[in-house]
DNA sequence: TGACATCTACGAATTGATTCGTATAATCAG
DNA sequence: CTGATTATACGAATCAATTCGTAGATGTCA
């Protein structure tokens, strides 16, 4: 009964990213997008697919002879529900130990600086409210 | 030859944090620690950690009857290796879309906030040596 | 039309994570 | 010492993710 969709593994997640960043795309083009990372056969990311789509995390057009699959989440959505799982899992709960090891781990631009400043002023303000 | 230590799994994580905090332990007290909120048997955490110990995700010291085990990585590092993870997989690499989806995900306390912008502050003056 | 390409469907092998049962050894209580 | 308890070791079942081969339907084109 439309449970909430679960979570996408790391090969169902790199044809999400194939989806959000094309927009609704067949088997066949999201094959070949993946081919310059990825060596596998075609009849696996159909497959992948195929799960994908009784799983729910994405939507298949059928009408024509190539289905057309398209994401059935924003990729905001899932990325919450991605951190949001790592975060019970590895951090306690807390976002700031989890912002603390994302900068570490990849030393941000100062573009991203400047935006992750942003973002907590803008924080700041709904919070003072 | 002394390959990087793995990415934890999810029952892993749960053996590790309870290491983490209680320091090196026996299965007895992995196990008991993990009762509140696990229902598994005694002989899955045990084949668990020796599993972990072949992975060099735990130390094992066998002096004792009940061996003891340690977390072979601290905390941090774990926790920067999954992140890094994540930002792969399913951020592209941009810290600053991750901390948008951590904060919005967990809305942070005033005391959060003021740390991460006390790591940001720190950031700046780093860079701009 | 006939050969060839392309698509979906589907069964199945493989691999890794997780789970547990059972055997066996060490320890302890009385 | 003997029986009960508590360890470790280990084989094996189960389940999910990933992979691919093959069959059959549909479309293309010379």
């Amino acid at each position: 009964m439309a449970r909430p969709t679960p979570r996408p593994t790391d090969a169902e997640l790199a044809i999400l990213q194939v989806l959000w960043t094309r927009g609704p795309s067949t088997v066949r083009q999201v094959h070949d997008a993946l081919s310059a990372d990825r060596e596998t056969g075609y009849t696996t990311t159909l497959k992948l697919m195929q799960i994908m789509a009784e799983k729910g995390l994405v939507l298949r057009d059928e009408s024509a002879r190539s289905h057309v699959y398209a994401a059935s989440q924003a990729r905001g959505e899932t990325q919450r529900q991605l951190v949001d799982h790592l975060l019970d899992r590895a951090f306690g709960g807390s976002a700031a130990a989890l912002v603390m090891q994302a900068l570490s781990a990849h030393p941000a631009s100062k573009e991203e600086i400047a935006e992750i400043q942003r973002l907590i002023d803008d924080y700041r303000k709904e919070r003072a409210e």
